[in-house]
DNA sequence: GCGGATCAC
DNA sequence: TATGGTGATCCGC
């Protein structure tokens, strides 16, 4: 875009925008990232005048250990789906291709290349947009259209890596070396011949990158966009050359803050990172001077894996409205959340050990907090019961409060399905490896399997894989209360837990230390007593998990998170008609 | 472990 | 008139 437009696009939503309850916030957000840049710049300064020659040795001797790892076999390839919501919703709709439009309504996910013209971009408020390009189209989001689309999509990358990573909707990662060899063909005609099969199938452009790994790849995919390709030589010196130049705004993980606070310090590329390495440890913390180094090296992660074999970390939902104060108002608002939160608990099967709320005042600062009720949850009457309490505290910390938005999110989740939970609580002898093979599958499902297997797949009725999914939920149920209950008791000494569901608990001003945790407690003694079985049932579930999975030492810490067992994997496979040909062959 | 903040899409 | 939802991670305390 020319400068003078672009002056032109700042100017107008600046003036759009100057004076809402948003732009404040945002100015004073900015003004405490500049404080904590001048911050940051004084310490830089601190440090100049003390002998860093101990933390240039150690960056020296952490880029000499990490040159070593440098694995340049792999050819990685990241896929990016051009403006792929607007570029979805224009199959549907051919006469949007000439006129700008958007896809999302108040905020825009996305819109197409037209509407980027006038200085539209995702993320921006709709009434900005509309300010920017008058004659923009502004259609609502169609979530299952692109997931079918992204479906299509994925049923042919399948064919150049069956292992690929989806890194979201419209993106992916893949490991293409083996087609690559198997095939005697170069990476960049491979990824052309994909681009056009997408194409030509499934109507939708999209930009690759190729490289050593996934940084690069990632990197390498906007280069050409949209439409395009771009390799990078698995070549050490074409990667610090190319690394060298490159924006440390281009890296994934470097967003709007990051950059400006290390502009402050003088690195504006990557390859200005060498010459601050005494400085970064101090001044931005371990993590993100190892995350520097590897970027000056152009180093990454060679290795893609299946999105399914992630672990999910927590479920939540929140959701934005009009100002809100009345506290009749904001409880049912409250319960309205939690409802929507066990929605998703079900369809995710999880329970959470922590239930987090989150609120955002209607001038759009955040704060959530959190609790750890004594038990695991998922319904809708738990989430609520217990997150009405953290609600009324932040009635009393913040007087009249209005909000405008509200969520609901639980962590430390408990897997409910059969097989995890089974694993984890001792019921099986043995943890599943991640190499075992399909005969270590025990129950309903692998006799399912063992009758798949002598017919041919893709003969085989699809119904009937549904029917073994539901037998194996039914059996799952069952189990799970049996187990529930085994849990709870062990959890709780076993103590009854008497249920008292409707007295919503005051908030007391004295606290009282708890003697398990030695933390200070509320001096409810309902509250108090619960929060001490819970002290006392961690210590009991470590005591369980640690019989249960480790023969002798116990000194291993509690394992919240836990491998995806075999079974996960196979029903994950089976739901996908390309993996689950190759699981039979 | 908690709460704030950042980041990606 | 008016600025999203989901999930992850890191830091300071």
């Amino acid at each position: 875009m020319e400068p003078h437009l672009l002056y032109q696009v700042s100017e107008i939503i600046y003036d759009v925008s100057k004076g809402s309850k948003f732009f404040n916030n945002e100015e004073a957000r900015d003004k405490s990232l500049t404080l904590k840049i001048d911050r940051i710049l004084k310490k830089k300064a601190d440090l100049e005048r003390l002998d860093l020659g101990n933390d240039k040795r150690k960056a020296d001797h952490l880029i000499e250990e990490l040159e070593l790892s440098r694995d340049l076999s792999q050819t990685i390839v990241h896929i990016d789906c051009d403006a792929f919501y607007a570029a979805v919703e224009e199959l549907d709709r051919p006469e949007l291709k000439d006129v700008p439009f958007s896809v999302g309504k108040g905020v825009l996910t996305t819109c197409n290349y037209h509407a980027r013209k006038f200085g539209c971009r995702s993320g921006m408020a709709g009434f900005v947009a509309k300010k920017l390009c008058p004659q923009l189209i502004q259609i609502p989001l169609n979530f299952d259209k692109y997931t079918s689309k992204a479906q299509e999509v994925r049923e042919i990358i399948v064919d150049y890596d069956p292992r690929f990573e989806s890194a979201s909707i419209d993106e992916a990662y893949l490991n293409i070396t083996e087609y690559c060899e198997r095939n005697s063909i170069e990476p960049a005609t491979a990824i052309e011949n994909l681009r056009r099969e997408v194409h030509e199938k499934t109507k939708i452009t999209i930009s690759a990158g190729i490289a050593a790994n996934t940084k690069l790849a990632k990197i390498c995919s906007n280069m050409n966009k949209p439409n395009g390709q771009f390799q990078l030589p698995n070549e050490r010196a074409a990667i610090m050359a190319f690394m060298r130049d490159l924006p440390t705004r281009k890296v994934n993980g470097v967003g709007r803050v990051f950059e400006r606070e290390l502009d402050a310090v003088g690195v504006k590329t990557c390859g200005e990172i060498y010459s601050c390495r005494q400085y970064l440890s101090k001044l931005f913390g371990e993590k993100a001077f190892s995350f520097l180094m590897g970027c000056y090296l152009g180093l990454g992660r060679t290795s893609v894996q299946p999105a399914e074999e992630f672990e999910r970390k927590s479920v939540g939902t929140e959701s934005t409205f009009a100002e809100m104060g009345d506290p009749t108002a904001l409880r049912k608002k409250l319960r309205w959340t939690a409802e929507e939160l066990e929605k998703d608990m079900v369809r995710t099967q999880f329970k959470g050990r922590t239930l987090c709320l989150k609120v955002k005042l209607h001038t759009f600062e955040v704060f959530t907090r959190q609790v750890v009720p004594p038990k695991s949850i998922y319904q809708a009457d738990d989430l609520y019961k217990y997150s009405l309490p953290m609600l009324l505290k932040l009635e009393q910390e913040f007087p009249g409060m209005k909000l405008r938005l509200m969520g609901l999110r639980c962590t430390h989740l408990l897997s409910m399905k059969k097989a995890d939970t089974m694993a984890f609580f001792g019921y099986k002898t043995k943890m599943p490896t991640d190499d075992s093979d399909i005969n270590s599958t025990s129950g309903t499902l692998k006799r399912k399997l063992d009758d798949i297997e002598e017919e041919h797949w893709e003969e085989y009725d699809e119904r009937l894989f549904e029917d073994a999914e539901r037998l194996e939920r039914e059996d799952e149920l069952n189990e799970l209360e049996t187990l529930s209950q085994e849990i709870d008791k062990r959890r709780h000494h076993g103590k009854e837990i008497v249920p008292n569901p409707k007295k919503v608990e005051t908030l007391d001003e004295e606290w009282w230390d708890c003697p398990v945790c030695l933390r200070p407690q509320r001096s409810n003694e309902k509250a108090f007593n619960e929060h001490m079985d819970l002290c006392l049932s961690r210590q009991t579930i470590r005591d369980v998990v640690q019989e249960a999975t480790f023969d002798k030492d116990v000194s291993t810490p509690l394992p919240l998170k836990r491998p995806k067992t075999e079974r996960g994997k196979i029903k994950s496979a089976l739901s996908d008609p390309k993996q689950r040909k190759l699981f039979f062959g």
